[in-house]
Order: structure tokens, then C-alpha cells, then sequence
DNA sequence: TTGTTCCAGCTTTTT
DNA sequence: GCTGGAACAA
């Protein structure tokens, strides 16, 4: 047995959490302090050493990606697949006990999960036959009011009527929503949580089963569970002190959507025999970089306390930029960016973070206008997209005629005269009667009282619908998908969509075909569920990153949130102003202010070399100019780690003055055409072409050795030979 | 049924 | 000041 593999790469830290008997284990792992390792290292070690089965491991995560990254690195260490290890997101392996429980879990087979925009508009429409107002009752706040409830485990019945008009409505929404749920066989994402630990509390057999078949139970970022998960993990890990947690409290930035920093605390109290292993060894930052978060993340109360440090030295010092306004913050930044990929650096190694996603759009036409590719991450996903939405409905009908969301998706996509008002008839009459939508146009038909027209329309769709199921029925699934996409008209509606985005819409389905053909189906799914709705779990569960041009060297631009667990070479943390970040609406409550903290201390420890802190002295907001004042972040971190960078010779720079400039030969300033140079790193030399002008010159040279190269006079410091 | 106009709202996001 | 959604008109 060869265990050198699992414990060599370990420092001190990790070591004594991957190896330590199995008990119930809290291991803080701070930023880039290599915590992923230690979860893998840790199951391996349980695995290779100590003889447990892989069968029973349980690896709980929030994301897709982090399960895949996971098994795919435990695969790589013990050589071996992880294919009997439950190894997935909340959400994922929730859904895999309802489905293999249904019936315990009080729900039928057929249960479809929705996502959130399905929860939305169900939301709408119930708020339609409940004759209430969306003015009144925003349907975004139901939304949020109903997860809310669910995250704390919940239900409509727990809750007390009081006097309180705003709670009785909220009451009364919320009863009437479950029963709807209940009705189509509709689980949203709260649900699938809720249920599942309902499941485990309300059936000891099913919960014994899993007591016993999980030996070892791992939880990645705990810091993020909210309450319903942490129950969740408890009752699975009940008398058995056989949790090991990994988290960061400091890197708490999910408090807004209910994730609970206090179970990080109550786990301690909870598990008296715990052991606290603290990971504080960086291996990502420089010394400078990392002193700084310290120092900032030092501002808040109640840490469980923990410095990063590391042994590869200190470093560059933080680059601090005032810009002018926001149009300068991006054309700093840019600029920046080409001096960094002209030296040679990787455009994948560079990210410009933000608060907001609003905040994108100067730096997108900045590096658009200079050419320089980017990618922009939090965009639509895929299978977000309406058009694969309605494909999905579609879809989901054949299988379960039931599905309310699902017919009125697609009852009248495309437009088949089947208006408002026949809609509202089949509506009221499914409340009034506790049956589907199908159920009651079937009713609606066969009595006879809706107009020729409306009844023709009607009994079109309901016969296209059954038509599909049967043409389907037996096909491949890639087969059944690319018919019912053909057959529904959905591609016809597409093609002749005059708007730009029809013809891309088409090409989305045909995407869908193919992610169809591509889906990797397990047959013996310990879920007992067909190739279809395994796709169409597959599809709400994970919405998909679409971007095929991955491969392509981009600079990447995302919110500081999208940004947790990522690393760049080259970090730039822009908008750094009161209002901003902390953002406007954090100010004011200590609670939040901290987090905000938090997702500074994030930002920062992103950065592996350099570290760029920006902020416009006056910007642009809402449509008028605002002039706000630097970040409280900036003068928490100690004077000594920041270096000023003064990129402006003319400090008053008219705001329009920032303008592409096309690129000309010049030969203006210190060096003339065909001068010869030399740089410091790339060698011996000649001036080609110049650009710019003041502090944004660039000249191109061709270098003996290191071929064409554009570098930022500023920074090139080139020697006149 | 589609196109236009008007108006509120305006962090962060995964499942 | 822009955007998305709803209301309204043709």
C-alpha cells in the first residue's frame, strides 16, 4: 500500500487533518491554504489506510463544478473511480434520496425539480388564481419569503397566524403554493432540501440506512450551509461523531441567501469530541498580498481567528490607482492588462473583479476597443435560456401530462390561439377541482362549453402532445429530443423570428439535441429513473456553462462573488468606493458591513503576484454623476503594502479625452523609428511602430530573440543603445 | 398578435 | 440612465 502519495504532499496542518482517527473534525482552512486537497486527501486516506469501503463515502459541496473537480482528483489519487461514492451538491444528492424514496417522501414518481425561474412564474400564475395583485405582492418577495421558510425547515403549517395582515397574506400565498406543488408534482430547490430532511427525520428505516452506509461524511465551504442542510447532515451523522468539515468564516459571503456562520459555532457546540484544525500556510499569494487581507479581515468581530502567511516572500507591494472617473478606472486597467500581455503574461491569468455586475460595462468596451478578447461569467446559462425552457416543457409534458408549469409554458408556444381567457377557465376550474391543468382541459372538452374555436385550438395541443409521446416512445433519447424540438414548431417559430437572435435560438436547440446525445445516461442509476427524466433532472439541476471559446486566452470578468475559490495571476479589484463596495445598502448594518469585509478579504486573496486596487474619484451612477469617497477597505490596509500609481500626466484630462486611438505611426517623443533599444528582459531590439502619447505611449519593437513585442514606454524602461 | 411606450427600480447567486 | 416588464394601441 503505497500512502506516500496521499501524505508527502502534506504540510504539518494538513497532514494531521488527512490522517487523524475519525472523529468529527473542523478544519478552518483559510484562502489558498489548499482545502480541496485536504477533503481529497483526507477520503483517500480513509479509503487507502484505514480500509473503508468507497461505498461508504459521502462528499457533500455547493457546486457542480466543486463535486466534479473532487471525485475527479480522489479518482486521480487513489487511481481508481469513484463511481460508489456519493459524491455531490446538496441539491444533487437530495434529489437522489427522493427519487430512490419517493413514495416516503410523499411524492409521486413522477416528480419534475423546477428551478427558479420556474418557481417564479409558478409564483405568478398562482397569484393570477389567487385574483392578488403583483403590485401588491411582488412575486420576487413571495418568492424569497417562501425559500426563506423552507431554509429554516418551515412549512405553511408551522407557521403561527398572527395579526399581522402582511404575515396572513404571506400565510396564505405560501399554503396555497405548496398545495399547487403538491398537485403537479413540482419540487423547487428549497424543497428538495426540505424534503429530504423530512424524509430522514419522519422514516427511521430509510434513516438507519444511510446511518449505517455512510461511514464517513464530508462537508467542503460548511460555512455556506444554511439551516436545513446542517439539520440535514446531522440526522445522517447522528451518534456517530463522523463529520469532517471544512470551511472558511472568513470567507462567509452568502449570508443574504441564508447560509448560517453560526453553524460553524454551533458545530462545536454540537460535537463536544471535535478536533479544530486550523490550515494557515498559504501557497497562492505573495507576503504583501496576504498581510494586507490580514489586516483588513482584522476589522471584523467575532472570527474564529486565523493569519495566512507564507514562505515564498513578500513580493510586489499593492498598486493603488485614484482614476479620474470610471472611464480612466477601465482605461488604467486595460492599459495595464496590454503592458502585462505584451511582457508575455497569460490573458487568462487576469481578472478585473467587481461588486456589481453593472459595473462590467466600461471595462467590456475598453478591452473590446483595444482587441483584447475577455470573457464575462455570470451571463445567462444555458439551459436558462427560454428557448431550451420551452423545449424542455415540451419535453416534460410527454412525460407527465401533469406538469402544470409545463403546460402553460408551451400551451400557446408557439402562438396557436389559445388566449388569456381560455387559460383563466382551465385555471379556475383546476383549483376549484384539485386536478392539473391537463385534467381540466380534458374535462373542459368533453363537456363541450368552450367556443368551436377555442375548443378546436385546445384538443390541437393536447392531440400534439400525445402524438409526440407516442412517435417518442421508444427512441433514443437524443431521437426523442430532436423530434419533439421539430414537431412542437419551436424551430419553425425560431427560423422565422425576424429579430438577430432567432437564428441563434435555433442553433441553441440544436445544441440541445446534441447535449442529449452527449448525456451520459447510467442505466442502474440507484435513482430508478428513466433516460429522460434523468436528462431533465440533469437540466434543472445543473444549468450549464455554455461557453465553448474556454479554450481561448481571455481575461476574465466577474463579480467578487462568482470569484470565491478561483486564483489569477493578476488581480484587479476595481470600484473600490463607499457606496460601491461596501455597497449602499450594507452601510448601515455592522452585520453586513462585515460581510462586505469578507468579500474584500475574498477579492484580495484571489491575486497570486499582483494586486491592483482601483477607484474613480467621480462616477457616473443611475444616470448622475456622483463623487464618492475611496473605500474604508483601502485605509484598513497598512500604508507600507501600497504603492500609489500616478498613470496621469495631466491630471485634468477631460472626461471624453479617453477615446481609442487608432493606431498611427508617430514619431513624436524619445525614440524615433528604427531606433535600436535594449529591455531588460527581452534583449536587443528596434522601434517599429509608436502609439500613444504622455503616459499611454507604446512603442512596438522587434526584439533579436523574443520577436514582436508592444510595451508600455512607462514600464519598459528600454535602454537608447 | 405584435409592436410601442411608459415606468419603476437599481447588490451579490447556486441549486 | 438604462433595462426589463407591463400596459396599451393597432
Amino acid at each position: 500500500m503505497d500512502i506516500t502519495k496521499i501524505i508527502d504532499p502534506l504540510n504539518d496542518a494538513q497532514r494531521q487533518a488527512v490522517s487523524a482517527p475519525s472523529r468529527s473534525m473542523l478544519v478552518l482552512a483559510g484562502a489558498g491554504s489548499g482545502k480541496t486537497r485536504v477533503l481529497v486527501h483526507r477520503i483517500a486516506w480513509q479509503i487507502q489506510v484505514e480500509g473503508l469501503s468507497p461505498h461508504s463515502v459521502l462528499a457533500v459541496t455547493f457546486t457542480n463544478k466543486a463535486a466534479r473537480e473532487m471525485r475527479g482528483r480522489i479518482e486521480d489519487l487513489l487511481n481508481m473511480s469513484a463511481h460508489s461514492m456519493w459524491i455531490g451538491t446538496f441539491h444533487g444528492l437530495a434529489h437522489r434520496l427522493l427519487r430512490r424514496h419517493a413514495q416516503q417522501a410523499k411524492l409521486p414518481e413522477t416528480f419534475q425539480v423546477m428551478d427558479s425561474a420556474d418557481q417564479l412564474r409558478l409564483i405568478k400564475r398562482l397569484l393570477a388564481t389567487l385574483n392578488l395583485d403583483e403590485k401588491k405582492w411582488p412575486p420576487k418577495q413571495i418568492q424569497w419569503y417562501i425559500n426563506a421558510q423552507k431554509d429554516e425547515g418551515i412549512r405553511a403549517r408551522h407557521i403561527l397566524e398572527t395579526g399581522d395582515l402582511y404575515q396572513r397574506q404571506m400565510l396564505i400565498i405560501y399554503r396555497a403554493y405548496e398545495e399547487l406543488c403538491e398537485r403537479s408534482g413540482l419540487v423547487d430547490f428549497a424543497e428538495l432540501l426540505l424534503r429530504a430532511h423530512e424524509l430522514l427525520r419522519d422514516n427511521e428505516d430509510v434513516l438507519e440506512f444511510y446511518q449505517q452506509r455512510f461511514r464517513q461524511v464530508h462537508v467542503d465551504e460548511f460555512q455556506d450551509t444554511n439551516t436545513i442542510q446542517y439539520a440535514w447532515l446531522r440526522l445522517l451523522t447522528q451518534g456517530k461523531d463522523n463529520l469532517f468539515v471544512v470551511g472558511d468564516d472568513d470567507q462567509s459571503i452568502y449570508g443574504w441567501r441564508g447560509a448560517k456562520i453560526e453553524n460553524i459555532y454551533n458545530f462545536q457546540k454540537h460535537h463536544p469530541n471535535h478536533q479544530v484544525i486550523k490550515l494557515e500556510q498559504n501557497y497562492r499569494s505573495t507576503g504583501h498580498i496576504l498581510k494586507a487581507a490580514n489586516q483588513v479581515i482584522a476589522n471584523n468581530d467575532g472570527r474564529m481567528g486565523k493569519e495566512l502567511w507564507t514562505d515564498t516572500g513578500d513580493g510586489d507591494l499593492i498598486s493603488l490607482y485614484a482614476a479620474f472617473n470610471e472611464q480612466d478606472e477601465a482605461y488604467f486597467v486595460v492599459e495595464r492588462i496590454r503592458a502585462w500581455v505584451n511582457e508575455g503574461g497569460a490573458r487568462s491569468d487576469v481578472a478585473i473583479l467587481y461588486r456589481s455586475n453593472a459595473q462590467s460595462r466600461q471595462f467590456e468596451e475598453r478591452l473590446m476597443a483595444t482587441g483584447t478578447p475577455y470573457r464575462v461569467y455570470g451571463g445567462l446559462r444555458f439551459f436558462d435560456r427560454a428557448e431550451i425552457k420551452n423545449a424542455l416543457a415540451y419535453l416534460r409534458l410527454t412525460s407527465n401530462r401533469h406538469d402544470d408549469a409545463s403546460f402553460e409554458r408551451v400551451i400557446n408556444t408557439p402562438a396557436r390561439g389559445i388566449g388569456p381567457k381560455t387559460l383563466n377557465d382551465l385555471r379556475m376550474i383546476a383549483r376549484n377541482r384539485s386536478i392539473s391543468l391537463w385534467a381540466a382541459a380534458e374535462e373542459v372538452l368533453g363537456q363541450g362549453r368552450l367556443s368551436t374555436r377555442a375548443a378546436n385550438a385546445l384538443s390541437g395541443f393536447m392531440q400534439l402532445i400525445r402524438q409526440m409521446a407516442e412517435q417518442v416512445e421508444g427512441l433514443e433519447l437524443f431521437e426523442k429530443v430532436k423530434q419533439v424540438v421539430e414537431k412542437s414548431g419551436l424551430i419553425a417559430l425560431y427560423q422565422n423570428e425576424k429579430a438577430d437572435r432567432g437564428e441563434e435560438k435555433v442553433e441553441n436547440l440544436e445544441e440541445l439535441v446534441n447535449a442529449a446525445r452527449l448525456f451520459d445516461f447510467d442505466a442502474d442509476n440507484e435513482e430508478n429513473l428513466g433516460e429522460l427524466d434523468m436528462f431533465l433532472a440533469h437540466a434543472a439541476l445543473e444549468a450549464g456553462e455554455l461557453q465553448a471559446d474556454d479554450f481561448e486566452d481571455c481575461v476574465q470578468l466577474m463579480t467578487l462573488h462568482s470569484a470565491k475559490g478561483l486564483e489569477f495571476k493578476l488581480v484587479f479589484l476595481v470600484g473600490m468606493e463607499e457606496g460601491l463596495f461596501p455597497s449602499l445598502q450594507s452601510i448601515e448594518d455592522a452585520g453586513r458591513l462585515e460581510e462586505e469585509r469578507r468579500l474584500c478579504y475574498v477579492g484580495m486573496t484571489r491575486a497570486m503576484k499582483q494586486l491592483y486596487l482601483t477607484y474613480a474619484e467621480s462616477r457616473r451612477l443611475y444616470g448622475r454623476d456622483s463623487y464618492p469617497r475611496p473605500s474604508r477597505f483601502l485605509r484598513e490596509i497598512p500604508p507600507e503594502f501600497i504603492q500609489e500609481v500616478r498613470m496621469r500626466a495631466n491630471v485634468s484630462r477631460p472626461v471624453t479625452a479617453v477615446k481609442p486611438k487608432a493606431p498611427g505611426i508617430m514619431t513624436e517623443g524619445q525614440y524615433k523609428l528604427g531606433q535600436r533599444v535594449r529591455h531588460e528582459k527581452f534583449g536587443e531590439g528596434v522601434v517599429l511602430q509608436m502609439e500613444g502619447e504622455g503616459a499611454h505611449e507604446r512603442v512596438q519593437i522587434n526584439f533579436k530573440t523574443a520577436g514582436m513585442k508592444w510595451l508600455m514606454l512607462a514600464y519598459a524602461r528600454l535602454e537608447t543603445l
